[in-house]
DNA sequence: CATATGTCCTGAGAGC
DNA sequence: TGCTCTCAGGACATAT
């Protein structure tokens, strides 16, 4: 389930790729099925083969490696995927490899379920497929003001608006609960209900989390899947507040945490930290 | 237009 | 032990 933090700690993690020239794409022989890779590969190797990586960057969940002549290719690791300059957690998943000229180790795209893809794109396709009209802006770096134009008519419930790349990007199902958690916002509170005070409390507590998320390097759940590109675990795992710990104890208060559902995806809150209805501050 | 639902894929774990 | 079933949730296509 990489989301922001967990790409963000992927781009760092290949940091080391960037001035190096693609020297060769090499896709392993698999009985799986193979992942999404545009243009097919034939021609993304003609057009990425000699080309220079000259940056990384990251739009919402994907990782884009900038490469001379305004072409881009754009990693979209979904829910398995793993961008890896070390050794992989096994060799049957191994998706896509570049390697590099000039002495600079190979690279990887890993996946173990597959739904990840790759794709090399032109500055205009780029603008076309990631730019402002189709991906919200960054979740670190979005205000309070924009995060309540952009949602505060929705009349959905907000841990399911959270999820809208086109609202704002970068947030996936964990760490909705996790922010929601820090806010002290209900997952089912409509948004058209919110106030200006929650949107400052909401704005304010996905900065903090996802930035804390980047600094333990991402969240590895019990399937262990996640890794960063040394093939090494995340630990903002043992910092989770509410995401996958039903039944169990808050951590804040003396509450138990519940699981509900939302669009066939699992919440998880403390319903003591997160009422349903609003509690109005007291003047002073 | 906004919102809801179904689909893709593999492997882990439950139940028998 | 081995089978079947359910579930996990990214983004997108299609339906309402």
């Amino acid at each position: 389930m990489p989301e922001l933090p967990e790409v963000e700690t992927m781009r760092r993690g290949i940091a080391g790729v960037i001035g190096s020239q693609i020297r060769a794409i090499v896709r392993p022989r698999s009985k799986l099925k193979p992942i999404e890779i545009s243009p097919a590969l034939p021609r993304f190797r003609r057009r990425a083969v000699g080309r220079t990586i000259l940056d990384t960057g990251r739009v919402g969940k994907r990782l884009v490696l900038q490469l001379d002549r305004g072409d881009a290719i754009v990693i979209e690791p979904r829910m398995t995927g793993l961008v890896l300059v070390a050794d992989p957690p096994n060799r049957e998943h191994l998706r896509l490899g570049f390697s590099l000229a000039g002495g600079v180790p190979e690279f990887w795209f890993w996946d173990r379920r597959g739904l990840g893809s790759v794709r090399l794109v032109s500055a205009d396709e780029f603008t076309g497929r990631y730019g402002p009209g189709q991906i919200g802006p960054d979740a670190l770096h979005i205000s309070s003001e924009e995060l309540a134009a952009r949602l505060g008519r929705s009349r959905r419930e907000i841990k399911v608006a959270l999820l809208d790349q086109k609202a704002v990007a970068g947030v996936g199902n964990l760490y909705a609960s996790e922010l929601l958690h820090r806010a002290g916002i209900h997952p089912r509170r409509p948004c058209d209900r919110l106030h200006g005070d929650e949107w400052r409390r909401l704005q304010a507590a996905m900065r903090q989390v996802l930035e804390e998320a980047i600094l333990y390097e991402g969240s590895t759940l019990s399937d262990g899947t996640y890794r960063n590109a040394l093939n090494h675990s995340g630990s903002y795992q043992h910092q989770h507040r509410v995401y996958d710990r039903a039944g169990e104890a808050c951590r804040t208060c003396d509450g138990r945490i519940v699981r509900i559902v939302q669009c066939q995806r699992s919440s998880f809150f403390c319903p003591n930290c997160q009422p349903l209805r609003r509690v109005r501050q007291a003047k002073a």
